[in-house]
DNA sequence: AAAAAAG
């Protein structure tokens, strides 16, 4: 109670790395935001204590979420002390004490020691003040959580599984759900960092390197209380008996909206779920994602019926720390130069820089005409071998090449701290159209830059009707309006911008 | 016109 009036800083794990300025004060708003969503979205409000609760709530998402410098009026900043307001989000007639503390939660003193000695994080991020309750309470309730890019999504799902498994019992008994290979192993890894202390282990259920191909016949049973991999491997494993799901207790799903959307993962996840919850009984099911669209929305409040829910508005979801801006350029070749010429030449001096694409080919493309002598990069895409992937990635997080050129494969989830640059190279774009642009992606994305509340820019390289026409569509979405480098020639300019996301 | 996973 004492550090809660004594805090105008948050010190959460925000701060981890030496950046002061990362207050999180944006991620704090957003998350307030997040809580009013989660109020508002319960409709069983009964309770009287309760129903002051959610007004306070209810209030505070009426504070404006932009901090300094926008210069927009209204009501005063939403800070620290406003937001320690928030004692508790209810919904579907259950209440919660919002965690202030992770002792709070009455966490193994193993998991603790994790998170303080080996993690560095001294408290829950609001995201994970809000849901930590929910997820570790009986009667663990099902939850869907919606939270901004780098809020700490990860660690809420990590500690939960870790929580919920008996270290004794050497069976499956949690399992996760990625989209791509490269967040299924980093998911792993934090879970191992976490959980350093508990004894608990993780399998990674992910296709292994050409090298190390074995028959799934040969294959020894999971002993591993957690696995966590994608959908394509965790089913053949499943239906070839190496993977029990029969004391499986948790089940999550990493990046949901794109595991249960219809062009995404869906057909997948409903079998992953109809089989545990089958073999497993009353299992627990978590859906964490930044983005959840109208349609996935709709499906997923279905799916998950008695659970709790938070949920954004999507206008209050991009990050105020991260700049966006377009460049008007003539054709393909100026992109090139764009970026060799300008972007580089101070991108390289503040940090990592992140290069999307819309295609494999484009990756390839990309990557030859940038590379010159003086510039180390470096291109991902599904198609690699395993052990190219892996061997990419780790250079990147490693910090030995400073650009790397991806597909989408990289959008969501990819937490890499240095990373402050993100460039678009390509507009995403949903699949079989032509300027519709695929809001969710782009949003994740930008969010590869600016994590756990650092600065960051990204850079929309447009060229031609349709690209303005999409980016047009994505501003309108936000409703956030993007500014424009004047002239693409101008080394100025882009310096300026830099400049003005806080990176020069 | 096609990212992603996987058979």
């Amino acid at each position: 109670m004492a550090d809660k009036a004594a805090s105008p800083e948050k010190k959460s794990w925000a701060d981890v790395e030496e950046e002061e300025e990362a207050k999180a004060k944006a991620t704090a708003a957003a998350e307030a935001a997040a809580a009013a969503a989660a109020a508002s979205s319960s409709s069983s409000i009964t309770e009287p204590a309760v129903e002051e609760q959610a007004k306070q709530i209810e209030a505070l998402s009426l504070a404006p979420s932009v901090d300094d410098a926008a210069g927009e009026e209204g009501p005063p900043l939403l800070d620290d002390s406003d937001d320690s307001q928030i004692q508790a989000v209810i919904s579907g007639g259950t209440v919660y004490e919002s965690a202030t503390t992770f002792e709070d939660l009455k966490l193994s003193p193993e998991l603790l020691k994790g998170l303080h000695d080996e993690m560095g994080f001294s408290r829950p991020s609001k995201i994970q003040a809000i849901t930590l309750p929910m997820i570790l309470t009986p009667p663990y309730k099902d939850l869907v959580a919606q939270a901004h890019n780098g809020s700490g999504k990860t660690t809420c799902f990590v500690l939960g599984m870790l929580s919920r498994v008996d270290p004794q019992r050497k069976i499956p008994q949690a399992i996760c759900i990625c989209p791509t290979r490269e967040l299924a192993q980093q998911n792993k890894a934090v879970l191992m960092r976490m959980g350093k202390f508990t004894g608990i282990t993780c399998a990674c259920a992910i296709p292994p390197a050409q090298k190390d191909y074995m028959p799934i016949s040969k294959m020894a049973p999971i002993t591993d209380q957690i696995v966590i991999g994608t959908s394509g491997t965790l089913i053949k494993w499943i239906t070839h008996k190496k993977l029990a799901t029969r004391d499986i207790k948790i089940l999550v799903f990493d990046e949901a909206d794109h595991m249960l959307a219809e062009d995404g993962f869906r057909s997948d996840s409903e079998r992953m779920m109809r089989d545990i919850q089958r073999s497993a009984g009353g299992c627990q099911v978590l859906l964490f994602s930044a983005t959840f669209n109208d349609r996935v929305k709709d499906f997923v409040t279905k799916v998950i019926r008695d659970g709790n829910q938070i949920f954004v508005k999507k206008e209050e979801l991009t990050l105020e720390k991260v700049k966006q801006y377009k460049v008007q350029v003539p054709d393909e070749s100026a992109k090139i130069e764009v970026i060799r010429d300008k972007i580089f030449e101070f991108g390289q001096k503040v940090g990592q820089v992140i290069i999307f694409v819309r295609t494999k080919q484009s990756t390839k493309n990309v990557h030859n005409a940038l590379t010159r002598e003086d510039y180390v990069c470096s291109s991902i895409q599904g198609s690699l071998d395993q052990s190219e992937r892996e061997k990419i990635i780790q250079e990147f997080k490693d910090g030995y090449t400073k650009v790397l050129i991806s597909t989408d494969v990289l959008a969501r989830g990819f937490d890499q701290a240095q990373v402050n640059l993100v460039i678009n190279y390509d507009m995403p774009i949903k699949f079989g159209t032509r300027d519709e642009p695929d809001y969710e992606v782009y949003l994740h994305r930008i969010g590869r830059a600016g994590r756990f509340g650092r600065k960051g820019a990204v850079f929309n390289l447009l060229c031609g009707q349709t690209d303005n026409v999409v980016m047009k569509k994505i501003e309108d979405y936000f409703q956030h309006s993007v500014p424009e480098v004047r002239n693409w020639q101008r080394e100025e300019d882009f310096e300026a911008a830099l400049k003005d996301a806080g990176l020069l």
